[in-house]
DNA sequence: TTGTTTCCCACGTTTACCCATGTTATCCCA
DNA sequence: TGGGATAACATGGGTAAACGTGGGAAACAA
């Protein structure tokens, strides 16, 4: 699980050290690296493992073939997708258009998110982790834990609950 | 899998270095090499390895011999597919007809797209491009990560094999 | 012949691999 | 508990192989 976040240089080369704990996450899987593409939000990337894109390509496979929609999430996922894989230092060599999307100039920050990672410009991301805190007070209301599970012996809807096994 | 996206040189030959990661993909069948067709739904080209063509294969056949898509669909994929070796530097050799229908002019985009690939001219792809990620973003709630299906644990080729019709 | 295709070689650029070094974190033992 | 040894990590740079590209000769068809 990809966790915490790391800054980390980006030399003249483009290469950048991926934090050695986001990289004991892939580790194991046929290729050894990691998975990034340019998100579609904002200027930031996001990455993964290996595992990631079969999932997404897993998900992608069930719909049909000449769907509209398909093909938007083939060209947009996969279609910009690299993979980079370790060198023996455990670093990758970000693509120049990868930099550029992400406004990358010397540093580079890892944001782990589980099953994925982001990476940032820091200075983008200072920014955007204002707005984010600013729009979570804001927000805070709609922040209630969901309805995941009643925990609470009160068999308010009649679901009867079928894995039951919760046995934390 | 085919990932990420290349812009190569298509010379006065008609000749167009296919991206070495796509090389590998292919590498181990029979064929050395790669089968494009042009697509039916736009001036593009669409490609793949020779397992992707059996995949092909085996959905066409599990649909009625005289049912009209079928015949559509030989007609479109494996009446005009064209399997283009490579040469010693990893080249192919484009048709003339493939080029004209994908409007290439001394320069092509190779794009990933998981399972196969797409051949388009870089003008006309960066304006399909630009519209896919938009309606990428737009419908990327209907992409979700979540319902992990336990049955993947057989990436490719799920060929069912189940219903006996398979007289090899 | 003339035109087309396939094979071969040569070249510049980029990339991946290799080795070296400073710094931080971790462990062990006094 | 403190300090030193040791391993892990992040970083910098040089070199050889891989990659994309161009052009020409030989084989083939018209």
């Amino acid at each position: 699980m990809f966790l915490s976040t790391t800054n980390n240089g980006v030399d003249a080369k483009g290469r950048v050290s991926v934090p050695a704990d986001f990289r004991a996450v892939v580790r194991g899987g046929v290729f050894d690296g990691i998975i990034v593409w340019p998100s579609f939000e904002g200027p930031y990337l996001e990455g993964g493992g290996q595992a990631l894109m079969e999932r997404y390509q897993a998900l992608i496979e069930d719909m049909d073939p000449y769907d509209e929609a398909r093909i938007a999430f083939e060209r947009a996922i996969f279609g910009a997708a690299k993979p980079l894989s370790f060198d023996a230092n455990g670093r990758v060599t970000l693509p120049r258009e990868l930099i550029e999307h992400a406004q990358l100039d010397g540093k580079a920050t890892f944001v782990g998110l589980g099953s994925r990672f982001e990476l940032w410009s820091p200075a983008l991301y200072a920014e955007h982790q204002t707005r984010a805190r600013s729009f979570a007070r804001d927000n805070k209301k709609s922040l209630r834990l969901s309805p995941r599970r009643p925990s609470s012996s009160r068999p308010s809807s009649s679901r009867p609950s079928s894995s039951g096994g919760d046995a934390s």
